[in-house]
DNA sequence: TTGTTATTGCATCTCAGTTGCATTACTTTT
DNA sequence: AAAAGTAATGCAACTGAGATGCAATAACAA
């Protein structure tokens, strides 16, 4: 029921957001519960959006020639709307460290708030 | 004053150090308003850490080739510091997204911790 | 000195996210 | 079917980062 929220679509969802839909339903708590549930069982996965907020999307796997353990996320500076870019990064080089997984947001304007 | 905190480092320090580390000599909002401060006048710049918390460490400028508008920062995942990686980092392409600035963390082990 | 503006302290608030605990629903076992 | 065990939900209260309003002090200018 939560999950049936995200569709099948690269759009994700605020914690917030979901709460607030979800409030006549279902408890504030167990939404987040439900959330963490999902993630866990791979069905969706989190990222952190410009706000600080928390959000969540479907999960995609990631190409067998994956370079970033986690795919990057565009958040729209007006709208504040996000979504998942079906796209690698290039891990840098930082010598003497080892990187495992990455936080990646990028910030602009979306296509429905540049038209 | 606080900001000789950051030494001439690329290492970067939590608001939630900061207001530790100053407890002593400054109220927690004069703390949370030098950082703005000198983060106006580009002295600093801030970013969010992997536990959603705000960091600051000092501006550095990026080089005219610049391609992302943030560079990436690195944070440990076991001690939980964190720093600047001086790298450019390729803006994806998003079809008819404008992609203005980037919050850019990867997260692993650093040199300490590795050694 | 007096008037003006910037800086700090203190208290309080906000709000996302968490936790503890009791209650209800759902399974499994006898 | 009843009893026993496990999982899911609700509710209230808590936590902690960050923000805000306002009064008090400091710095500066006329």
């Amino acid at each position: 029921m939560v999950l049936s929220a995200f569709e099948n679509s690269r759009r994700a969802l605020s914690v917030v957001d979901l709460v607030k839909r979800f409030e006549t339903e279902m408890n504030k708590t167990t939404v987040y519960r439900v959330l963490e549930r999902l993630q866990d069982d791979g069905e969706l996965h989190s990222f952190t959006g410009k706000d600080r907020l928390k959000w969540f999307a479907k999960y995609h796997k990631p190409d067998s020639n994956n370079t970033t353990m986690t795919h990057p996320h565009f958040q729209c500076q007006d709208c504040g709307k996000s979504k998942c870019i079906p796209v690698d990064i290039a891990i840098p080089s930082l010598p003497n460290h080892r990187i495992d997984s990455s936080h990646l947001l990028f910030i602009g304007q979306c296509d429905d708030c540049l038209a």
